[in-house]
Parts: C-alpha cells; sequence; structure tokens
DNA sequence: TAGTGGTCTAGACCACAAC
DNA sequence: TTGTGGTCTAGACCACTAG
C-alpha cells in the first residue's frame, strides 16, 4: 500500500469513528503533511482521494472541514452509494445486509461478453447472478461475468461474500478503474422476480467493465437497482 | 488558465481532430513534459484529465493509448455523455442541436432551494424550464434554479444558448465541483408532455448541485434524460 | 495581512510490462 | 534490461478568503 493510501485510510476511519466530526475543521495541508511525515504533494493526494469518496470538502482558501455523510436510510428512505467506491461489501458496512447467489456456472462467453471481456471466441466465463438485500429488503440483481482463467479458483462460497475481497486479498489482483454506463429501464422478468417489483417498475442498470492494474478486463456486469430504493451519488471535480 | 488545462486541451483538441487517432500510442510522458515545457507532474495532471473524461487510457509500463470515443449515437442508438465533462453544449459539439426554454421567471425559493442552495428564507432564484433536442428529438427535459444575486444579468438568450458559456466567460465565476444524485423514475406528466414519451416509460433523473470555486452553489438542478435514447458514461479510476 | 489550498518544479526512486 | 506510468520529496510561488 502506498503512502497516500495508508494516510487516506486513517483519516477515513477516523471520520467514520466520529473522531473528527461532521463540519469538523481539519488542520491544514501543511500541519497535516508534518504530522504524517510527507510531503504537501502526498498529503494533497490523500485528501484529494477523501474528496472523491465525498467524505470532506476543500475550500481553498478556507481550510478542509468533514462533510455531512450519505449512507443508507439518509435520503428519502432510498439507499445510496458512491460508485466510486468499489464493491457493495464497503459501500454497506455495519449494515443489515445478505447476499443469495441465485446461479452460478461457467459458460462459453456469447459475442457481447468476449467484446467486453476482450476475449477469443471459445473462451469461457463464470456467469453469477446474486441478489443483494439490504434490512431483508432486495435491492440490488447483479448479472456477472468473469474470465476463467484470470479470476481464478471461484467458488461458490467466495460469491456469496465479496467477490472484491477476494480479487484483491487472495488471488492479488489490483483493480485500476472501471468504465460505468447508467441507463434507466423498465423491470425486466427478473427483477420482478428476484426483487419483488411489478411489471413497468423503473429500475437503474449499470453496466460496468472493471481493468486490473494492466488495463485487462477482469469483471462485467450488469447491475439492476431498484428504481424505488436505491439512488447514485458522486461528486465530480473539475479539474 | 493553468498549464495543465492549455496542455489537456491542446491534446483533446489534437484527439478531437484526428491528429491523435484512435488506438495511437501518445509519447510518453518524460518526453511530452519536453515537448510541452513542463514538469513531469504537470504533465501527469493534465493527462489524468483526459483519462477521467474518457479521451485516453493509461498503462504503467506499456504506454498512454486515445480511446475510441462514446459520443452520440455510438451504441444502440442511445446519445450519451461524461457526466465528469460539465454541460450540454460542449458535450455535444458539432450535432444538431436545439434547446427550447419552456419557463424562465424568477420564484422564492421553497424549502428544498433554499436547502439545495443554501440560501436564506424568501431569497429569490431564477426558475429555469428547457427542453434539450439532438437530431431534432426531444431528449432532456431540465429543471433548474439558480440564485438571482450570485447569476447576474441572467436573461432569456443566454439560457436558449450555454448557460455554462455565461457563467464562465461572462460574468467570470469559476466552476469547481458538483454534486450528483441518480435516480430511475417513470415518466411524470412534464415528462410526457415535453419529451413525447408515454406514461410509465422509464426515465433518468440526475438531480446536481454545481459550486464555485469558493464552494458556494451556483445551481441546483433536476433533469430528465429518455430512457430510451440516453445513457451516461463514466470512468471511475481507483486511487 | 495571514491562512489556506492549488499549481509547478526538477529530480529520485518504485512497480509493472515487454523483450 | 529497457520503457513506461506511479509515487514521493522539499520547496517555491500563486489564487482565493477572511480579518
Amino acid at each position: 500500500m502506498y503512502k497516500y493510501e495508508i494516510i487516506a485510510n486513517e483519516i477515513r476511519n477516523k471520520i467514520k469513528a466520529n473522531e473528527f466530526k461532521i463540519n469538523e475543521k481539519l488542520p491544514d495541508e501543511k500541519t497535516l503533511s508534518n504530522m504524517f511525515k510527507c510531503s504537501r504533494m502526498t498529503m494533497k493526494q490523500a485528501m484529494d482521494m477523501l474528496v472523491s469518496e465525498g467524505y470532506i470538502i476543500k475550500s481553498r482558501g478556507i481550510g478542509t472541514f468533514v462533510r455531512p455523510q450519505y449512507g443508507p436510510d439518509n435520503k428519502n428512505k432510498r439507499y445510496s452509494n458512491h460508485p466510486n467506491t468499489f464493491g457493495f461489501s464497503s459501500n454497506f458496512e455495519g449494515y443489515d445486509k445478505k447476499t443469495e447467489v441465485k446461479e452460478f456456472k461457467v459458460i462459453e462467453a456469447n459475442e457481447e461478453i468476449v467484446d467486453k471481456l476482450q476475449l477469443k471466441r471459445g473462451e469461457f466465463v463464470y456467469s453469477i447472478k446474486r441478489v443483494r438485500f439490504l434490512n431483508k429488503k432486495p435491492i440490488i440483481l447483479e448479472q456477472i461475468y468473469m474470465p476463467i482463467d484470470k479470476i481464478v479458483g471461484l467458488n461458490k462460497e467466495v460469491v456469496e461474500n465479496s467477490l472484491y475481497d477476494y480479487i484483491e486479498n487472495s488471488i492479488k489482483i489490483k483493480i485500476y478503474n472501471a468504465d460505468k454506463i447508467i441507463r434507466a429501464k423498465s423491470a425486466n422478468n427478473d427483477d420482478i422476480n428476484y426483487l419483488k417489483i411489478e411489471e413497468g417498475d423503473p429500475i437503474i442498470e449499470m453496466e460496468h467493465v472493471v481493468y486490473s492494474q494492466n488495463n485487462s478486463p477482469i469483471e462485467y456486469a450488469i447491475i439492476h437497482y431498484r428504481g424505488d430504493s436505491y439512488e447514485l451519488h458522486f461528486v465530480t471535480k473539475k479539474e
């Protein structure tokens, strides 16, 4: 782990633990860089990470402040996450959550999957269908495809827990970035069936391709969020 | 304009003008920083900007490449943009686009608006309703609120063209960042009326609050995109 | 004017990919 | 081994806010 990640983790944890309280002003970056024994550029990188995750707000000439948190149940009884933070588990730490695996098999990649995962015709992928529950309500339906030769040793137990935890900690693949596409759709049969909603109800569809550090695609997923109970939050910075 | 913005603009323009072709490898960052007479950190900042806008892909150990472009009509006849790029005009440069202003008035801010724009009770805001057309089809319905004492001198002509152009170039407010929330909803009466869709059709709702450089909110907007013709693309980088 | 974050430098070393 | 982007430094100066 790099220095700026370690520093960001430390500050993030202090915010989560309420040691830095909401709207509290943090020390200025020069002071912080002395505290953490790093240069100001490194300090800035750590802080910018927290800005993009929505933990803090920086204002030139004024200072840096802990930001009121998003999170489940904050707003109109909708659940929410930052698409910048990878993974369901890390977005809903500490909440009543459950995962049900509806399908776990190996299939030959179709044209769409070949294209998204940059495979060759005839290659095989894991095909995983999971439902995510929050407070016992089914909220998210995921259809995931992963190349069998990159994500080795996958099994149902892993899939019932955190895929990203497995990828990063067990098989030591580093995630680099992701392309995401968001659409609005009407519930299809799977949505009706698994998310317990009605025909025609709106859902958020997020399609994403996640890339590892060498820019090779490791996951292609189509994720459906219940429109009535989920929203995506993010922070856009004009650079 | 800062150096890294100037550099990014130059490279972006070359990509747009096809001087750097799709999938072409760009010179490495050290060479580029010599070419642009800047330090490598500055070069990196310029390039990272283009990564987050989706123009290029960087791979450690390999190099930097021009990325296949998104853009209107690329995929399933849906229009698409990067929410990281501010503004309709800059996202759809060169396309057949039109804006119809359906409402332009000044109202007293209600509780929601007071909250989002950090106003006091009784303050006034511009209330603007616009429909955006692409290739003569109504695609986007916007409801915009802006505080009258920050966005001075607004008039219907400005609103018919580019608001951001006016804000940045005429009244010289620098945009800093934005909070965005994405939801899926079913078409309401306005959507049916202005976007010419049917009751129950899905739409993407994007709510955003845009902040100027001193972190004061200058725009609160609720934007509806036709679900059948629009999608949002973005690039997420794991820092 | 003092305080704060933003930009920029010139260079060092590290991590990863390809040969 | 070479080429590439990523991290990190120690410090300078700039831009914006507040008193």
